[in-house]
DNA sequence: GTTCTCTGTTAATTTGTGTTAAGCCTGACT
DNA sequence: AGTCAGGCTTAACACAAATTAACAGAGAAC
């Protein structure tokens, strides 16, 4: 947990390849960990966090794809590379409908493994930039002005206290997605505590004030975990 | 804290290499504080006030460039460098995206990451030192001459007394960002303390009133914070 | 179901700002 | 010295933002 390391997660049931895998890519500077079906997988993926997943597609007990969905269903945007024996085109589709980063087809070059995997956490790393500097966010006929502290549609305007500001930033940034409760505590009240807590609570209450007109627009609790923003 | 030296947050989590490092940078004359992952750094910036930030790219919790980015967020010109295992070109970039004002590789020298730091300070030095000698800011259709004390745009010239030009000239200079309220009440005040602070408001109210037509230029408040000089 | 924890909401409280006006210096002028 | 004006501070009051309290419900766990 505390290693200078990006944490990935192998799903792969070929013992030598999974094996093969998980070294090469500690003595590159990973830390892993080899799980052998899909329910292992899954299993490891709530135990631990991970930064990154590589999962087969043919495995026992749960397939790639399945998995996939689920480990989405926990974290929408968890980075996830299908190691996929079969070259096939459909399988390549219904992979990326599952949500995947990337795929790459067995056999393949070490090397090639290793690229894929920092395209995409750069690729994770750009998008993360690219919306933390956005100037308007778009909710239907809203627009929301984060720097200006304003949103606003015709024939209304709104102005954002720090926190309401912030708080829908950060929903809006993770549009679709739930907000960690414990996450957006420590982005902006910088602590998580039982008091910033209800606090946010309350602020989530004002924001849900301001569409209350709009039904499409909706900021939905998950129970235990945190908020959510959905459009539409 | 009370000491003229130069405080430094160091974010690494190789504790031999952070414990190094901190110890070296002790050694030559700065106060530095150590934190092991990207949340503990962070909560650890909004504690204390740092001059610069030294951050491993690698980090549990939180990578260095996303540490950077809610860094900036708060502190928008916090001098930063990264310090980065993988002397990846991509990596590099990404870097400067987030605002990195310069990086190292490791493994480096005590004495190249010494060289690097004063660099750093110097340039950042500089940037401010120009700020301050500037004769002329443009805001809008607005001249501010700070030596003349006197702002004016056509068809309109209005004499500052020398806090209200204090005043605004700090807003000038980190227009954008938000000027914490006790740097600026140090600053133009001498000492910060809560009659100082009314003070500062009534001049605040009293340039907010010179700029009062003009809706694209606000002097917004940032609770608890301080104040923001936004132009558009 | 019962219990416990988590959430939604409103209201009360505390803390921070906005603004006006009155008071107090200080230096300029007589 | 007297007084005047400008610049700044202090007081006072109104209002806003953020936190805390209080209570009612929901959801999960047993």
């Amino acid at each position: 947990m505390e290693e200078n390391k990006l944490r990935l997660l192998i799903a792969e049931d070929d013992q030598n390849l999974g094996q093969m895998l998980s070294d090469y890519l500690k003595v590159k500077g990973f830390e892993t960990r080899l799980e052998r079906d899909g329910e292992a997988a899954f299993k490891a993926f709530i135990e631990e966090s991970f930064d990154l997943c590589l999962l087969d597609v043919m495995m026992p007990k749960k397939d790639g794809f399945a998995l996939a969905r689920e480990i989405r269903q926990l974290k929408a945007k968890m980075p996830i590379i299908f190691l996929t024996a079969k070259s096939m085109e459909e399988d390549v589709k219904e992979g990326f409908k599952s949500g995947a980063d990337d795929y790459i087809t067995k056999p393949f070059s070490m090397e090639v493994l290793l690229m894929r995997i920092e395209a995409v956490m750069r690729r994770v790393h750009n998008l993360k930039a690219e919306l933390e500097q956005k100037k308007e966010f778009k909710l239907l006929d809203y627009s929301f002005y984060p720097d200006k502290r304003v949103i606003e549609k015709p024939g209304f305007e709104r102005k954002l206290t720090s926190k309401e500001n912030e708080l829908l930033r950060l929903l809006c940034m993770y549009q679709g997605e739930v907000v960690d409760r414990n996450d957006a505590l420590n982005m902006i009240w910088g602590e998580d505590s039982y008091y910033n807590s209800r606090s946010m609570d309350v602020y989530i209450t004002k924001l849900r004030k301001i569409f209350a007109e709009d039904e499409k627009i909706q900021i939905i609790n998950s129970h235990g975990k945190g908020f959510k923003l959905l459009v539409e």
